[in-house]
DNA sequence: ATACCATCCTTTACCGGTAAAGTAAACAGA
DNA sequence: TCTGTTTACTTTACCGGTAAAGGATGGTAT
């Protein structure tokens, strides 16, 4: 029932804990005859470090942190996946939180991350609101990693993100050059990156594009059901919009919806573009033309990022990768 | 730099450690003056008890682990959603894990999860070849809910799950009613859940159908490319089979990948069945029919039956719970 | 006056490891 | 022969908490 420890190993062989504990770590100063005993003693109980008491003493725990906003959002999730795959072959766990969006929530899951002491953060924060928190996690030597985020601009933790003014523009210039003229733009919630798709979108309309509509940006969200409700919205005005450039893909997916709803085919109606490259968004319906940068990169860098600053050797300055965005043109558009 | 200590609270104040630890547990028996006293100093250093150090002491860190096979298969992540938001109201953490399908890094991902000392394991197992680990686990003492996964009968765990053979004979028997005859069948990987499907969808042919052909049943998988590999399979036998049942939907959209490739139309020329009901199922370009069972059910469960097990009170016998699957019938079919 | 009790706090031990300093024995060099 | 130096361990202290047992003080019952 209680399992074996190395006090259990050192009784039955009558030496100390310590030389156990040397044993197990590769120390130099062990006899070749007592090195094999005590291996061989720890192979017959089936002995295994506790990880816990470990981590009390050498004062980190091989674990991560990870706080995303919405585990339904595949986007995150594939970032999780390139986390994961980069963190566990090193021997770190991740401990996965979700903060539903929710500015609470999220600071609630980041005191419960500093609480059990993990030796980094990945966030995608839901909304600038935690910085003292985080201020004062960098502060006390917490190594953190913002990704997909850009809010925060005094912070000292490396970044890893793409070029959201990019986005909007390649979703908007695209839109224009597919001979769209009253393209609107269902804006993201109040956090910079989505600022800067929409900032992007903005600037090709006023330089290529026919200028700027009083109506044509409405406030969504990153939810599925934000684009649908926007689209709703859109749908009202008249003349009709004929092109909708989405602050990221689940919001295109709820205005695609709502698209049909109204009894209206994509693209010869309205064209649908979005942001982040989903998962199956090529089996879509109507397969959804997005602004794609990957997540697989996103995830190991930010996972290398971490790991490096946690590691033995110094850190640099504090980097910010950017990954560059490219337009996937598929069937909405 | 360094974080607040108890022994810092202490001296500063010229208590012992242990009053300031009875203060923050609610110990009865500490004067008012003293308990406000610690409380104001613990506000004015800002103090976060150190989880590590309590779960040393305490023999419990707080923490479920869970290993799904893919991060990339919505599947999984809604249950993953659904245990995060029923654990994380109770103050637990998740180590989510990733087997990628492979017996493996399960193996070493429940290792890690055992020296980690978690209070319960959420697994979803990729192949049944680590019963002597699951059951040193549960012999120790260790909480387990096997999700999804029937494998390993004498286990002593918890289990949530579905009727999988109901699964098949919903699945099959729909097909049947839309008047298909030659219903084929892209078989899963060899674990009992798959074998299930499959047994229902064999008895559903018998007994309800146009028996069973030889070539009827392939081998396939639970992924998109296996899906698709099957399908290719399929459709160079002679004469073409008008349906296919599929053990998942990742391995349904990989079919319709291929039927596509091929030049056929669903559900004219072929119609398709998964089972699972993938996220956005409803929106791909043939919206798929599919079978399904509440994942955030199964994750919720899951996450109730493990808290319960590692609770004050004693549990009763290892529960099995199982989801009823019903019918979801979209276009594919 | 004495025993008994409640109140409030401290001492000590422990959880399961690691690291630094200490020591005993064997061996080498001058 | 005496002083180093290795080699192979052990002792001690510590990580940051919690729990059980142990006082000191003052009040109450007899």
């Amino acid at each position: 029932m209680t399992p074996t420890t190395m006090k259990r190993i050192a009784e039955e062989l009558g030496v100390s804990i310590t030389t156990v504990s040397k044993v197990l770590n590769h120390h130099a100063d062990i006899g070749t005859e007592t090195r094999a005993r005590v291996l061989a003693k720890v192979e017959e109980l089936g002995y295994r470090p506790n990880a816990v008491a470990r981590s009390l003493t050498l004062r980190r725990t091989n674990t991560l942190g990870v706080v995303i906003p919405d585990l339904m959002h595949s986007f995150f999730v594939e970032i999780v996946a390139g986390l994961e795959a980069a963190v566990s072959a090193r021997g770190y766990g991740l401990l996965l939180c979700s903060s539903s969006e929710n500015p609470l929530k999220e600071r609630s899951e980041l005191e419960m991350l500093r609480a059990r002491q993990v030796d980094g953060i990945v966030l995608a924060s839901a909304h600038p609101s935690n910085t003292d928190l985080l201020e004062r996690i960098t502060a006390t030597g917490g190594a953190l990693v913002m990704i997909d985020r850009d809010d925060y601009p005094r912070l000292r933790c490396h970044r890893v993100l793409t070029d959201d003014e990019e986005v909007g523009r390649l979703a908007t210039g695209h839109l224009i050059d597919r001979g769209r003229r009253a393209i609107a733009h269902i804006a993201g919630p109040p956090i910079v990156h989505a600022k800067r798709r929409e900032a992007g979108y903005r600037e090709t309309m006023t330089t290529r594009g026919t200028g700027l509509g009083p109506e044509l940006v409405v406030p969504g969200g990153f939810m599925d059901a934000d684009g649908y409700r926007a689209m709703k919205q859109l749908l009202e005005a008249q003349p009709r919009v004929d092109a909708v450039f989405a602050a990221n893909d689940p919001a295109a997916i709820g205005a695609m919806k709502a698209i049909w709803e109204a009894g209206l085919r994509i693209p010869e109606d309205i064209a649908v573009v979005g942001a982040g490259d989903i998962a199956h968004g090529d089996m879509l319906r109507v397969p959804l033309t997005t602004v794609s940068w990957s997540k697989e990169a996103l995830g190991r860098q930010a996972a290398e990022l971490l790991l490096d600053q946690i590691g033995p050797h110094p850190v640099g300055p504090f980097k910010r990768v950017v990954l560059p965005p490219r337009l996937v043109v598929r069937s909405s558009s």
